[in-house]
DNA sequence: GTATGTGCAAATGGTTTGCAGTGGG
DNA sequence: CCCACTGCAAACCATTTGCACATAC
């Protein structure tokens, strides 16, 4: 990221609007309403890189393809079973862990992860 | 699952062996040994239907390929950051949770899923 | 001017699927 | 004898990469 360039800004905007957590697939069809001639690979090299350098963040979820999340403050998210939308999601209490990293059984433990799956509004209505 | 084959049984075999938890592609390197002409389609197939009936686990890792466990027992498991290998964990004390299924921000949470990584025993030796 | 960034298209890796044939019950 | 299960190969989907060209600085 030694020079700046007008995709890359596009992509920032796009990732920032709304909250939304879009998949790189999403960001390249939101940022081609702009800029029609842009490629899927560069979407996913800004992508990539904007998260290298702690501009986005990158969402790895268990089973689903990767997201990417405008908000680097650290919060929690919510994922919907049926049509894999994400929400943030704040104020868990009962969230506490220990202070990282930790030694135990041969391993250096870094960190923990912690999702929260069930089902969002829309698809609970559309469920009755 | 309404008829038994050797394919389902030697691959349960080889998913319970040695608390691994291995990938289809290493559940396949193993059972073909004792089975030359098997397919990974049928590997593939078999560890579906498996988990299904809850016969073995299926772990969806943020970022990593799917892997198996043969113990369906709930517990933690940990992964190295470094060459992708999963452990078991057992007795993380802070780890309460709610009882689910709970109602919050039009969400029914249905669970929540807990991951610790770090660098395991091996990889931090070859680091040194 | 140079090397970083882009568009395109092909490659990759993990997983799924269609189909004709095999074999468990 | 039927239909679940298999082997094989092709299809699929998300992501990555090689290369020639464009452009930021």
């Amino acid at each position: 990221m030694k020079r700046r360039s007008r995709q890359r800004e596009i992509i920032l905007e796009e990732v920032r609007r709304d909250r939304c957590h879009p998949s790189a697939q999403e960001v390249y069809d939101r940022v081609r309403h702009r800029l029609p001639r842009i490629s899927l690979g560069t979407v996913y090299r800004n992508l990539e890189q904007l998260a290298d350098h702690g501009i986005i963040q990158k969402l790895e979820l268990p089973g689903a393809s990767r997201r990417y999340d405008g908000n680097v403050d650290e919060h929690c998210h919510i994922r919907c079973l049926v049509c894999g939308r994400v929400d943030d999601f704040a104020g868990l209490p009962w969230l506490q862990g220990p202070e990282y990293p930790i030694d135990l059984n041969g391993y250096k433990i870094l960190g923990q992860r912690l999702e929260f799956f069930g089902i969002c509004p829309r698809c609970r209505e559309a469920a009755e």
